[in-house]
DNA sequence: TTGTAAGCGTTATCAC
DNA sequence: GTGATAACGCTTACAA
């Protein structure tokens, strides 16, 4: 602001080329005489030149800007998405504006507001917010992940093979019992079918099972003394018994397992636990706890792919948007660690 | 991209107002008569218009942009204070342009450029990878977070006031000797402090001390090998003596903590244990671990309050730069939990 | 209270 | 290979 910016004309002025030619320097430097091309770069360096990327916005409608919409980064699950998507920033060169989505859908739709007046490319939705009809009205490529998204793409990681890896390795390690243990989840979520696997995989094998749906509450004191009660009650329900716990994510593991400690010193045969996400905390836990891991990088790239290919697909004169949506599932890993036997 | 955008010009067409009444009516509405505002949000709504900030910044200068340069999301610290930094959208409505910094300092330095391109109107920095003179020479309102920072403005936490809070409280609580575990730390960085404060206050009260600043490696399972030896060596050599312990970070104590319980089952009366950050692992051990909480709401938001009101500098006729670069410092709190006696 | 016209710093089109 | 010129969509003196 304090002194004038360089501009295209200084640099034309003070070499005598055309501002077309300094911009050709820049976007098809092949098409200039290397004498030419090294005349530019000296005068460049000397006049201080920086480029001003919004102007070049402005003139071809190329903004390069992706937005990204995230609920929090307190989990670990979505901090590093983020850091997965914002990495891309290697390959591709679009740059992120990113809000974290609390505050309602009021609140969200004016961040939406806000990213199409910077006329973003492209977005990306982890947040549940908004209905994916209402997304898909903005007429810009949109990729869901882990969401709702019957009316724009989506990468989900497949939870339904998590969960039944899952369920599978407590019946192999004959438990007695299988229990679930996850908040209450609508059914058109992705992460409804850790659900529905559990249950069909322990029908399946006719093992006996039980589904605690009741978990809720945002501090983890709350959590904690919610998970108290569910564990006493399952300690002494299935008495003598061996357990298979799956818990929908590792906090909830952690708790469990410390809850398991602080009653025996240790975690007893009778006793199998499994998390979900591959969190730090399932690792630092006081007993690493064996857990289904996210492919985040790979979820990461599948949508950055996905979206890229889209917004590509939108330069062109003739733009051939998707008839339908295309959703991609990506396939967990169990990593198995101390809780499930050795 | 499809269709042409809606532009002043059509609206003005629409109405029979001029392009400059248009402009008006977004940003200085009280000097259009109440009717011809109406007539105009009228038209706007019936023409679909969306709003174009970007050739609104090519006329104005003010990109409302800020661009955040931060290490990595997977420690809690950043990620939470990322979280802060984006909620003051609420407060300020700038923008933010996110970069992750690996890849070290041409990387970053890439990033910058970028970052310029697009005209940001100032710049928070939480990596430690350029110099603080590096990034004064860009010559726009740079705050740095909990790094060095000679030549630009810095808000961090009081560190010293935070080590010598633990410290105090292991001495009042009776430990026969203190140990500071921690990496090697840059006498300029604020961290180094956290050493400072904990060796003189030690000497102060004349407590036996040991400092140990070996601890290095970056997979959970290095620093839990690298602990394991540190553990073994304090517990032979300190047997029978009680034990303080203060550790620079919530997972190095948790690490510790987990090493005491495989050995002993409990925290025997013999150590008390300390962490810093206030990260979640600290409250989800296997028993809460007392800590100094970073107040990183407070970090964001004096940040914010100081970039702010620079950038408000920076727009006015005759801008006058800070002389001298201004550092704050925010007092941590002491969290006590159960690994500090009851 | 409203309008005219000249920018802002690029790129695109068409010519040479 | 290179250049003139007209966009891109909005703001801002300066006038009226």
């Amino acid at each position: 602001m304090a002194k004038k910016q360089v501009t295209f004309a200084d640099i034309a002025e003070y070499t005598g080329f055309s501002k077309t030619t300094i911009s050709r320097y820049f976007n098809h430097p092949d098409s200039l005489t290397l004498e030419n091309q090294e005349k530019i770069a000296k005068a460049l360096d000397e006049l201080g030149y920086r480029k001003n990327k919004l102007a070049r916005v402005l003139a071809n409608g190329k903004s390069e800007f992706v937005g990204i919409i995230v609920p929090n980064l307190y989990l670990h699950y979505y901090s590093e998405m983020l850091t997965q998507l914002l990495r891309s920033y290697s390959d591709y060169h679009y740059k992120f504006l990113v809000f974290v989505s609390d505050g309602g859908p009021e609140k969200e739709m004016q961040y939406l507001d806000e990213l199409m007046a910077y006329k973003i490319e492209g977005l990306i939705v982890l947040s549940h917010t908004l209905s994916s009809e209402k997304l898909a009205s903005y007429n810009i490529p949109v990729i869901a992940i882990e969401r709702e998204a019957e009316h724009i793409c989506s990468v989900t990681t497949d939870n339904y093979m998590g969960s039944m890896q899952a369920t599978s390795l407590l019946i192999r390690n004959q438990c007695d019992v299988l229990i679930h243990i996850n908040v209450h989840v609508p059914e058109n979520i992705p992460a409804y079918d850790r659900i529905r696997a559990f249950e069909e995989t322990c029908r399946e094998y006719h093992v006996p099972y039980e589904l605690n749906l009741n978990v809720s509450g945002d501090s983890y004191q709350e959590l904690f003394e919610q998970m108290r009660v569910i564990f006493q009650d399952i300690d002494s329900k299935y008495s003598g018994q061996k357990k298979g716990i799956f818990l929908s994510n590792d906090t909830y593991a952690n708790i469990f397992l410390n809850l398991i400690f602080q009653k025996y010193n240790c975690l007893p045969d009778e006793y199998q636990i499994i998390g979900f996400d591959n969190s730090p905390i399932a690792a630092e836990s006081i007993i690493p706890i064996t857990t289904i891991g996210q492919q985040i990088d790979v979820i990461a790239q599948t949508t950055m792919e996905l979206l890229v290919e889209q917004m590509n697909e939108m330069k062109k004169r003739k733009p051939a948007p998707l008839q339908k949506p295309i959703h991609k599932k990506i396939t967990p890993v169990l990593i198995r660690r101390q809780t499930t036997g050795d």
